[in-house]
DNA sequence: GATTTTCTTTAGCGAGGGTAATGACGTAGT
DNA sequence: ACTACGTCATTACCCTCGCTAAAGAAAATC
């Protein structure tokens, strides 16, 4: 791995992370915390999960996954069903209201970085264009 | 702004928050906090800063960062001394064991991102590459 | 010189996550 | 078939971390 590649590491762990501070901020549902809007989003991805299952993807205890899932079924943003075929298990589903919240969260921080973005130029807004489908790849591998 | 503007904007955010989420996990000492590793970063790089400072730029509450900085002193990571102009204030600089701690957390990060880049082919971490610059600028915009 | 402002600190509180233990249910072994 | 073990969700309890309010010391202002 060359110099250049680990500066280029280097740069992107840093801003990664400071931009992610700031984006936090930008939060539509106070009321929410981080995980919470984490277990929405799986939710909203992967359609249903088991707490268990939803503990492992947002790096939490089984037991704080199930005070959050209750949480969220007091708010209506998440129904509880029991697992057909399981009787131990839960499966757990978003509503309505969830994907509601989700899409609003999403634009407004949308909104923010875009308002951002505005003191980049037009090469380098180039540049970053390109390279957002990329980021997608890495992060998600 | 154009449509495609607006997916990049999007994949942007979304990359960022995952990315930052899994590179949160990679702690090299277990018992420093993000905000704390926070606050020997900003020493690292401003070399010596007030508790009231600290507390704006890590945006915290100054009676927060007051016990930060307790912690931090304990620890031994962390000097205080009093301001040479105005009594009231503490002047905080960061000791060589934070220095260490802090490029060993840096190194260990970097890794686990250049890993997780091998899985991005030649042509997609040229782009990526090049982008860093540019998110690094827009993170400190 | 008295009052106001600024900076840090102390005290007390609440949110959020963790571990240990429990209970209900499935699964394997004999 | 029945016992022992593993697994999933949950309950109970604790601990960390950040906040607000208030206090104390020192500077600035009038």
């Amino acid at each position: 791995m060359s110099e250049q590649d680990l500066a280029a590491i280097s740069q992107l762990r840093s801003s990664t992370m400071r931009l992610s501070r700031r984006l936090k901020h930008q939060r539509v549902e106070e009321s929410l915390s981080p995980t919470e809007m984490g277990v929405l989003g799986t939710l909203a991805r992967c359609g249903k999960a088991t707490p268990g299952e939803l503990a492992r993807k947002e790096h939490v205890q089984p037991p704080s996954m199930t005070r959050i899932v209750a949480m969220l079924e007091e708010k209506g943003l998440v129904r509880r069903e029991p697992h057909p075929e399981d009787r131990r298990q839960v499966v757990v589903s978003s509503t309505e209201q969830a994907e509601t919240i989700l899409a609003e969260s999403r634009r407004r921080r949308n909104v923010w970085l875009a308002e951002l973005a505005q003191g980049l130029d037009e090469e380098e807004w180039a540049v970053l264009r390109e390279a957002a489908p990329v980021l997608y790849k890495l992060a998600h591998l």
